[in-house]
DNA sequence: GCAAGTTATGAAGCGTGGTTCACTTCTTAA
DNA sequence: TTAAGAAGTGAACCACGCTTCATAACTTGC
């Protein structure tokens, strides 16, 4: 039984001011890693750009892995959210898909260098762990979208998974091949995963972005 | 004028036992990064593999990056050779779209470690950029054989690029998503990858017409 | 065998970048 | 104001891996 008298305890402020911190912290990461990948996101830059020393890090986080692996989980479940929305609401699957093409491949194309990071960036770790998960949801979205599109008889059938783990790499590709600059079409990226899918691309089309291509179909 | 007379000469026995050397080395860098990747392939273990001192491995390669690079070059332009020569063969250019396909997923499920190694493995420096060249050609190929496709009629008009750009990620995708180990069915990928082509992967998948009679201006 | 030239060796050097820690600064309660 | 406790600091530490270099071992022509 002890009666300490606690010179010091917590207050409401300063839980602010870490968590505030936590904070300044995350998005100074962030912030590197779009602007210059995982690579550039060094503990001392991020300190730096955060305001703080490079120590204080370790009072917020255990290690840099750690930091960039927290970092990439608030980015990539902010993206698979939204994607997961769209594929469980309503409409046909057919149409479900296509949406769902659509919204990724237009977040992507939008901001780009995000999408680099989280999809293209090398890494290794456990933040390369993460991003295989990150991925694999993806697919997972794929997957039973187009299960239940062949039930619903929108599409022929075909291997589901084969399928989606396709389109999953096939949107970072077709959006990386040619550099963060030089973005393709978004329309014609969505048309090819809609074939990938064996939906016809010109059922209804609602167009998606403006045209900023180069379309040069020989 | 000056009649040096050279204690020392190189002799046949010499430079064959060099030449036997460099490709020792080039074979352990190679088997270690099929085995455990780039980041495997560390100077001292090259050596160890390859039976000599690290120091050793300077006198043949002026630094591991150009090791690495070379051997990415050796084993890449042997895969893309392969690939190119059908592409470059008889057929009508949906024939041979399906052909590269089927040679470039079968070889890649055969060889699936290499494939990673070669495709999906995290790396950087030169080398990265290198395997970006090595995935332009990939997609090089496909997008011409996309465009004489169209251009003969053999499927509809599309973004070629794109669509060939998606291809060349749609693939490492499928065989890497689920791990080396659980490598998806060689069929219903090429499957996929016709589809994306609009190709339909159900029509007659032997025919050989031998037809001569279409030009292929691109 | 000897001298000249070449190749092999591997321990030490070095740069990089994450991590630690003794110390300072700040916050709170009495 | 003071003392206890917590947060912040940044220079030093350390691990890792590429690279160098003084030395040894070897090959050749005489």
């Amino acid at each position: 039984m002890e009666f300490h008298t606690l010179a010091y305890r917590k207050t409401g402020k300063v839980v602010a001011q870490l968590e505030a911190n936590r904070a300044r912290i995350m998005d100074a990461a962030r912030e590197l890693i779009v602007e210059g990948g995982f690579a550039a996101a060094s503990v001392a830059a991020v300190a730096r750009k955060a305001g703080i020393a490079t120590g204080t890090i370790y009072r917020y986080f255990p290690s840099r892995e750690a930091l960039l692996l927290e970092v990439f989980r608030a980015v990539s479940d902010r993206e698979m959210s939204r994607l997961e929305e769209i594929a469980a609401g309503p409409g046909r699957p057919g149409e479900r898909l296509r949406k769902v093409a659509e919204a990724f491949v237009g977040r992507a194309v939008r901001s780009a260098r995000q999408a680099h990071a989280l999809l293209a960036e090398p890494l290794d770790g456990t933040v390369a762990a993460e991003r295989l998960a990150f991925r694999r949801r993806h697919a997972a979205i794929f997957e039973r979208l187009i299960r239940e599109a062949v039930a619903a008889g929108d599409i022929p059938s075909m291997n589901a998974r084969v399928t989606a783990s396709a389109i999953t790499g096939a949107i970072p590709s077709a959006l990386t091949l040619y550099g963060p600059d030089d973005v393709p079409s978004a329309d014609a990226l969505v048309d090819a995963v809609l074939r990938m899918a064996g939906l016809d691309p010109d059922a209804d089309k609602t167009p998606l972005t403006e045209d900023l291509s180069h379309d040069q179909s020989a």
